[in-house]
DNA sequence: CAGTGGTCTAGACCACAGC
DNA sequence: CTGTGGTCTAGACCACTGC
């Protein structure tokens, strides 16, 4: 985090968590902020964008900036936009792991575009069954590019995949491709997550890419219904 | 569209579209891209980042940009991103309206809060189905702000709401929150729906805004899980 | 009118990839 | 080292709001 606009919208984050500026209007204006920062009004302009995309904030062109209302959505149990991992989304939970299947493979080919892959590079294939708090969670179906998330074991797998993808190969994650749907529950659904053969269940299927642009996942994950939604801000700034 | 950053996406995006610009490298780079538009290379990349959340294009420090391969993602039937209702989302298709409810009433505590009204100023209220090519699609359960979105009519209803929000009102949308889960189904959809009483029903609930941040919408809307999913392109540009 | 945020510039400098 | 894209600046000008 050397991005002066990072920076910024990191301390802008905090005195909105923290109370200092409230709904309603906001700070002495960009300029001032800009002074206050010691940088320039397009910079602090940058930072904002981040804000306003998140939904903390937002912008009256001739009035000023002003902090969002917080509702349901902020307190809403999952981002969509969030890939850090299980782990991480739930900070009180205890999450665990149950391991279906783990094996390496190679891509057919949906796998191949999907993953930008030729047929001889192989992938790990993962079955998880995610655990939060005794009750099963989430289950997923997984693909990694051998080549990119190098060495694999059961111990990784069994804790936070995402974890070791960026403490230990060092790789950072820049976005992500979603198809989100309902779905009529599996064999595999009903034995794994307490379902019966008429609970519906919501499935995010994904591609997530570095920041480099480079694919390196696709999964899809399934949870009964009653476990899990998906919340989306989406705010075009001005 | 008197934005030139916004003159520039639309151009790279039809080049794209047409093919000009394929899968691979680029174009000459954004020097010789700011050039040709005549603009600065600020605003060059500002157009480019645009096209960069919206997954078409993905840039690499030190090697150039290149356009996305287009997969399952950019064949989706509905990306979570578009307000501009159904009727432009499904352009080849027949889109109908049953009206179920139409009626003005004062806002609930929960409308209150999530529209930021005071509890005199009233809603629209409607049931809606829409109808694509003669089948049962979508099930709306909408609230819209009377103060903005004025003078609601049947015949509105029956046709494109957001059609007559953009040109008659001529408002403009600025963003969403919304959450998407699955659920049980309810008497409603199974009876509107084709539904079962075990089909499983997708949800979207979502708070629309106006671009100015006024929230002006309410709304859930139910689909059969069978006829519906929902894409996000969710990419952090660089 | 004054004050707000949005756009745009011309150029400097940095970070990274690949030869 | 060269060429790519990313960041940042200082300041000009525009668009909108509200008095």
């Amino acid at each position: 985090m050397s991005k002066k606009y990072e920076e910024i919208a990191e301390e802008l984050r905090r005195r909105i968590d923290q109370g200092i500026y409230r709904e309603g209007k906001m700070l002495p204006q960009q300029i001032a902020l800009a002074e206050e920062f010691g940088v320039s009004r397009m910079t602090l302009k940058k930072a904002m964008d981040i804000l306003a995309m998140e939904g903390l904030l937002f912008r009256k062109r001739g009035v000023g900036t002003f902090v969002h209302k917080s509702t349901l959505w902020n307190t809403a149990n999952y981002k969509a936009t969030e890939y850090r991992g299980l782990t991480v989304q739930l900070p009180d939970k205890k999450v665990e792991s149950e391991i279906i299947s783990f094996d390496i493979q190679f891509p057919t080919e949906k796998l191949q575009t999907l993953l930008m892959l030729d047929s001889n590079e192989a992938v790990y294939h993962i079955v998880r069954l995610r655990i939060v708090d005794k009750k099963p969670y989430i289950l997923e179906d997984t693909y990694y590019v051998v080549d990119i998330v190098k060495n694999l074991t059961e111990e990784i797998i069994y804790e936070s995949i995402y974890e070791y993808i960026r403490s230990n190969l060092e790789l950072k994650v820049g976005g992500a491709y979603r198809k989100i749907s309902a779905d009529i529950p599996t064999e595999l659904d009903i034995e794994h997550l307490e379902a019966t053969d008429r609970t519906p269940i919501l499935e995010v299927e994904q591609v997530v890419y570095l920041a480099n642009g480079v694919p390196f996942e696709y999964s899809k994950s399934r949870s009964r219904y009653d476990m899990r939604s998906y919340t989306i801000t989406d705010i075009i700034p001005n």
